[in-house]
Order: C-alpha cells, then structure tokens, then sequence
DNA sequence: GGCGGTGTGTATAACGTTATAGATCCCCGG
DNA sequence: CCGGGGATCTATAACGTTATACACACCGCC
C-alpha cells in the first residue's frame, strides 16, 4: 500500500515517534534529523494516513454542512465559501441534503454521521426550537438562519424580520399599496417564513397600509415553480396586487416568470422583490430587486465558530448577526 | 467516548470477533448468540468508528465529485444525483472544486486527497489528455465530460457533437442562417467547447451555410457574465446573427439578459440556444431552449462505475454514454 | 472407533498514527 | 566528581476494527 511513517522511519534511520514529531511538531526534533527525516519524506512521497490519524486523535477532520437544498444557488454559493473556509483551517467539508425533511434534520442533529464528522453546520426548516432543545447527541452544532432561535448552540444568521421590512419598506417607497407576500408556509413550519412575514407586516404597519391576508400566498416548497403557481393565484384576485415580496429569489423569478408570460408589466404594474441576492437574479429579465445578506460571512462565521468549539473553545452560545442590504434592480426600479 | 465493539462483547458474554460479525456478517453466528448481541447493541447505541473499520479496511467509504464550479447549477444539479447514487451504494460522496485551475485539477488527478478517499470522479476542464496518461497514482478515477477523450479511465460523457449539432440544425431548420457560437476557449483549452463548435461546424455544412469566423466569440469563463459580454459584442457587428448557439445554459441566460436590455425581440430577432437544461432556464424571460442531457444517467453511472473498480472490478476502461434531447422553449418558439 | 467435515465461537495480530513514559547524552554548577 | 537538568531521541501502549488461525463440539460415515 501506501507509504507509512514506518517506511520514512527505516529509510531516515530514526525512530517512529521522531517521524511523527517531525510531520506534526508535537515535540522539538534537531536541525540534522529534521532534515533527513524531511528528505526522506519528500523521496518517498509520505502523506499521513487519516484513518490512522483520526482513530488516534477521536477526531476526523471532516465537518458537515447540511441544507435543505443542494440545487438551490443560496446554499450551493454559501456552500463554496465553506468549504474554502473549512480547508483554510485544515477541515474537509461534506455537503448533506437534508431535502427539508424531519428526519433527515433529526437524523444529522442526534448524529447519523458521529464517526465520520466532528461536527454539524444544520440549517433547520423542518424542526423546531423543542426538538433542538431535547438533542442529546455532544458534537458541536452550529445553526444557520433563523429556523431555529433561542437555543444553546452557536447560531448565524442575518435579521430576518428587519430585512423584509427593508424589503416592503422599499416597495412601500415606491408608491405601491397592495403589496403581497409569496412563500409562507402551508402548515406553520419554516419559522424563518414567520420572521418575514412580520418584517413585511411591521412595514404596513408602518407605513399605514392595512394588512389584507388575501395577499399572503402560502406555498408548499420555495422554488421557482412554487413563485410561478402563486403568482398565478395571485394575477387571479379580484383586486391583484401592485407589488410582491418573496420568501426568496427563486420565487421572485417564478413569480417573475408568471408575469411575463401573462403580459403584465414589471415593475410598471406589479414590482417583485426577492431576498438572498443570487447571482440569477443579477441577469434575470426584468433582474431581480433583492435584499442580499453576506454570504461570506455567514458561511465563514458558520465554519469557524464551529471549528473553534471543535477544538474546545467553552462559553455561552454565540450568535453572529451578519450583515444585509438592499439592492435595487430593474424589478422595483423606476418604470421605463 | 462511544460505545466499541468490546463493551458489547462484555455486555452480551462473547468475544469481540463475535460481535464484528454480527455487526458484518463476515461469518455466520448462531441464533441465540446473535439476538444476545443484537439487544445489547440496541441498548448501548452503538455504531462503529468509521476511522478504524477503514484504517483496518484500508478504505474510507468516501469518494469524491471534483468540478470546476460549484455554483454552476449544472453540477449542482449532478451532485445531487450523484450523492444520493453514492448513498444508495453505501458511500458518501465529497464535493471538491478545482475552479477549473490546472494545478487543482492535477493534484486531485495525483491523489491529493488519496487517504481520505477511495476514488474520485473527475470533470476535467484544464488538464489534457497527456496528463492524465502520465498520471502515477493508482486510485480509481471516473471522468465525465469529454474534457479528455481516450485515456485508459473510464468515461461518462455524453456525445457533445451531436448534441451541439442537433440544437445547430434545430436553429437552422426555423430558417435561420446567421447563426453564433458563444463560449469558445479563449486559449485552446476547454475540449468539450471545440467539440461543440465542431457540432455547431457540421450542422452549418450539412445545411450549406458557410462558417463564419467572426460569428464565434471566445470567453474567458463560461458563466452569466460571459454570455452577457459576448453578445455585447455580436450585436455590435455590422451583420449581427439572427440566432446563438451558448456553449452552456448559462453563457445563453446571459446573451438572453443582453438582448433583453438591448432591445432585441427574442426569438424574433435573435433565437438563442444553450446546453445543459438547467431549471434556471424553465423560468428565464423568455424560456430558453437548450439540448437536455440525461443528469440522472450521468451521475449515477459515473457512481456506479467508480464503485465497481473501488470493489475490485477489472477489465477495459468502459465510456458510457448517456443519451440527450432537444427541449424546444420560447427562445427559439415561434414568433408571438 | 477413527476420520473428515461443518457449524460455531475465541484469541490475536495487524492497520498507521500519536501521546506518554522513559532512555541517553552532554553541559553546568556546586 | 557528582547530581541535576535540558535537549533529543526511543520504545511502546493505546485508538477500534477486521481477518486469520485456531479450538471445540458434534455429526455422519466407512
């Protein structure tokens, strides 16, 4: 098989443990040894074995990200600044598809992969804050968004609620009156829904515009096909709103998408705000007017909070708050 | 720590082998000894370390799916297949990114990652085939995509000439005849591009149109923002074309963002085509037509074919490959 | 009654690494 | 001249698993 520390240990004329001293610095190792052993390595072309490494240490190396999603382009963008991060730190990042199921989430949270990871970045959408709560696995946890809130883990995630109401307070800005919601939950899961959906009612309200339930469209899923049919329910209203906010941008473009084939103009008749920034908003047609929260942090803040409870940082829980901002595209923008 | 196979042998009264083999099945076990030790595992919880089963094995159960970009949909779209396939097989499958770079791709080629994973499948994009006939290691690879054609690895590739061609003479037969290709290499790199030109070349022949140099425009990338440009440039010709051929849904969904902004009716004055039937282009403005190859068969024969050489399959290298079709949609529809 | 076979169980040596507990040498101060 | 340290290096016991070799019983059969 492969070359071991045995083989560099005869080759170089020392010890097992001088190698091992040399490969890590667990311990000092003279200038002149270091150097054979250093040749040796190199001739031979060592690389440590992880199995071997891992069984000793208890620890793997390897972290999880686990998302809802894999096709949806928020998490696969987060998930390439991840892995960027994670190998920065000497980690590997696996990539987990929950698929927005119950058990996958319980599976991952009460340690489905607990030989093979040492710990677990889960952005939660179907379980809620009891089942987090009543985990009894140890591997560090991280959560991402806000699925989950007020729970003894690390956690990162933007303000949802202040960002919708960013969102609907832009729409607001623009004159439009009739503003609908697209994306909240059919049976009362997705909290992170729930948080948009007060962003966007707290933006009536302060606004003055009264909130008309007949403009909040529940959808099963939150993609482009789910956007496309609950804009089509929406064109269907007596009185059809003036402007749409998304749970997020892969809605926007399905209600994007049902708009143009129905005619209606945007943002003339009806203006469409998403949020997550992905780059298809960026050259959809009208592009996407859309609330983006910075992906980098969150997926570098995930990595390292994790890392750093990995190896044996204590202290209460964190919660990072990463940073948003809107960014006006033609979908809202001035009528042409 | 965890619960190991030795406090199940103390629980249950057997030997530690006895346990390994209720657990694998190595060896058969009696009926009595087997339901003794099968309750105390259920009692202590236990699952085996992964890091010592493949320490011992000389395996890790891992394999990994190196692409050139992670938020290509595209490949997201293959992961997903891929990495459920895998986990059907019993592996689980590492995402690794070369961002189409040459030295990541040859690292991986040359076993980077050699004692974390058991085999790797490949999209190489800018590496040759005369490095990958000097590779040395020795670790099952697959590679999929015609980046490099006629090595002694196995290959699942679709037939990126037809397909090209097809969609070409798809353009021709709506009467079309100044027809571009967007997404050349700019260098000479990126063979699936050539082939696809080369589709694209004989369809034009076949139909006695003449090539047209200037209607070829190279890339530096093949993303959202390269189309953009290229089809900045096209329409700035004295002639522009009457219809595009993208080297990729991607580079098309940014030709179809220029015409939009431009002014141009699509199809009616430009017809635009991609490749790959990534879901973005369902919902584009207009719906994009594009050659669709069959993901499903891809991911999972590239699957399939690695883990048959990791468990000890021999024989000829095998190319399987998948079939494609033509997905006709507004952006080449007839006029409205 | 001895002999081979089969069905079950056990003991144990690896797999390659790291951390611990020595071992060895040399230098220095008392 | 001896005791005491650094400074290096070594020997070795784990980590948890699996595969090999072996032990033992029991059976049927010439």
């Amino acid at each position: 098989m492969g070359v071991s520390l045995k083989d560099i240990a005869e080759r170089a004329g020392v010890s097992l443990a001088t190698v091992s001293n040399v490969v890590n610095g667990y311990r000092p190792v003279g200038e002149v040894t270091r150097q054979r052993v250093q040749r040796a390595i190199d001739e031979l072309g060592y690389t440590p074995n992880l199995s071997a490494r891992h069984l000793r240490r208890g620890r793997t190396g390897l972290i999880a990200l686990a998302v809802p999603e894999l096709t949806n382009p928020y998490f696969a963008e987060l998930a390439d600044v991840a892995i960027r991060e994670a190998a920065g730190l000497g980690y590997t990042l696996l990539m987990e598809n929950t698929a927005a199921e119950r058990g996958a989430e319980l599976a991952l949270l009460e340690g489905a992969q607990r030989h093979l990871i040492d710990g677990l970045i889960l952005s939660p959408v179907a379980i809620g804050r009891e089942e987090v709560l009543a985990r009894r696995a140890r591997m560090p946890l991280v959560l991402i968004g806000e699925g989950v809130y007020d729970v003894p883990y690390d956690r990162v995630a933007i303000d949802n609620v202040a960002a919708s109401r960013t969102a609907t307070a832009h729409l607001v800005a623009l004159g439009r009156r009739r503003i609908a919601f697209v994306g909240a939950p059919p049976g009362g899961d997705r909290q992170s829904a729930h948080l948009r959906i007060r962003g966007y009612r707290e933006a009536l309200d302060a606004a003055g515009i009264p909130f008309d339930p007949g403009l909040v469209v529940p959808t099963e899923q939150f993609g482009r096909a789910d956007g496309e049919h609950a804009m089509h329910h929406l064109l269907s209203l007596d009185h059809p709103p003036d402007a749409v906010l998304a749970y997020n941008d892969l809605t926007a473009i399905g209600a994007l998408r049902t708009l143009a084939r129905s005619g209606a103009g945007v943002p003339d008749d009806v203006a469409v705000a998403g949020i997550d920034d992905i780059e298809e908003g960026r050259f959809s047609n009208p592009t996407l007017t859309t609330v983006a929260p910075d992906k980098r942090a969150i997926g570098r803040s995930a990595v390292r909070r994790l890392v750093s409870r990995i190896e044996g940082e204590g202290g209460p829980p964190m919660h990072v708050q990463p940073s948003f901002h809107l960014i006006e595209r033609e979908s809202t923008g001035p009528a042409r």
